[in-house]
Parts: structure tokens; C-alpha cells; sequence
DNA sequence: TTGCAATATAGGACTTGGTTCTATATATTC
DNA sequence: GAATATATAGAACCAAGTCCTATATTGCAA
């Protein structure tokens, strides 16, 4: 018997829905599927070098101030930009958080 | 990592708004917001085994859920919590923005 | 009872991100 | 000119994070 899901908010049923449509179409497999639509995470994106750069620059910050936020150094950051370092894990998850919501929400 | 200087980071949000209108307004200069920048980021402590368990129950979630959030393996928090790895960089950037301020921080 | 899923510990092997160092170049400021 | 801040460039090192398997426990459903 099928047992009919309730959402906490509209929101959690929006990405329930996009997350579904992912994993309807295969870019996502089950396991995964289940794990979002448990945790309500917002999708973490990969970051170019160029989107590295771009989104440092709209911040108007230097790459050192820029590390400083990442907590990492500032060679770090140089190599991202320079595609010779590829950031991942929780390096993507702060830089979607600055994407998404500023330098602020790194503070 | 060269040294963060303190400030209190609560204060900073409000304040770093005033900051960047002022910036935008063009009372103060590029040069003057990167050197506030730098002077208000609250610094990043280290986290031990204990402390990240502590956290992690603090917010009611399990390891594979809590590593959703930091976008990284449930390996990786379960070493964590073990003592087996120890998190650094823009890892203890997220722990710190979780223990400050939540989970919903970084969703 | 039996079976299944979720949670967590445990350990091994591998990859690569992040660090640190040095050198170079260009503005800018004193 | 000297000194400072910014950024590129490359090399070497370490360990974090990943992935894999195995084990044990709990809770729940058939």
C-alpha cells in the first residue's frame, strides 16, 4: 500500500519535486534520491575557474580577503582561479553558500 | 594561514551592512571595505572528536545526514568523531558557522 | 520468529586538495 | 628609488576525504 507523503513546506515540496524529476530522468540513483528528499538539502553545484573568479570579483574582495572568509590560504585560491586546483566537498558547499547568499553568510 | 584578528561576530552582520552602503555610496573606498573585511572575520577554532559528536546531536541528526549538510562522505564525519581524521580549512569554516549558528546556516 | 533497513564502528588503500616555499611581475604609495 | 599589495607560476609534501568491505546493533514490518 502506498503511503502519502506530507511536506513540512511548499519549499520542501518544491525540491522534492526537482530532485524527483533528477532522479526520474537518472542523474541521480535511488539512494540519493532518498537522501535529499530526506534532508532537504539544496544542491551543491561544481565551481569553474572562471565561476571562482567571477563570483570573487563580485564580492569585491582581494583573493586574500577571499581565502580569509574560505579559511584557506591564499595560494588556495590562486590555484582555483587558475583551474590548477579543483575545489570539492565542503569548499563547494561554502562557495555555493557565498554564491547563494553573499560573503555575509560565511561571517 | 596567516592570523585572523577578532571581532564579535554577531555585531558584524549589521555592521558590515553599513559598511557596504557605504561603499556603495562611495563614502569610503575599495581599500578601507577590504581591510574591515579583514579585521571583522571571527576566528575559526579547532573542533575535537567529542566536540563535533556534541554538535552533531546538538542539531538531532545522524552522521549521513550531518555530512549531507557539510557536503562531504558519512565516512568522513563518523573519522571525524573517532579522532581518525581531523577536519581543516573550509571544513572548520562549516563547523564553526553550524555551532554559531545552526544547521539552517548552511542549508 | 524472520527479514530488512538504518545507524554506527572499524580498517585498508587510494586520490588529490590544501599548504608551504620560492620566484617573478605590476601597479601603487611613501 | 624603496616598500607594499596584488596576482601568477611551479614544485614538493602531507593528510583529509573518498571508497570499499566487514561487523554489530537497533527498530520495524511481514
Amino acid at each position: 500500500m502506498n503511503k502519502i507523503k506530507t511536506y513540512k513546506s511548499d519549499a520542501y515540496a518544491a525540491i522534492h519535486e526537482t530532485m524527483a524529476g533528477m532522479y526520474d530522468a537518472g542523474v541521480i540513483d535511488k539512494k540519493t534520491m532518498r537522501e535529499f528528499d530526506e534532508a532537504c538539502l539544496t544542491p551543491v553545484h561544481a565551481f569553474s575557474a572562471t565561476d571562482i573568479k567571477a563570483l570573487r570579483e563580485r564580492e569585491e574582495v582581494s583573493q586574500r580577503v577571499f581565502a580569509l572568509y574560505m579559511n584557506v590560504s591564499k595560494d588556495s585560491v590562486s590555484q582555483w582561479e587558475r583551474g590548477i586546483k579543483k575545489p570539492a566537498g565542503p569548499t563547494l558547499k561554502l562557495l555555493s553558500l557565498v554564491k547563494q547568499k553573499g560573503l555575509s553568510a560565511i561571517t
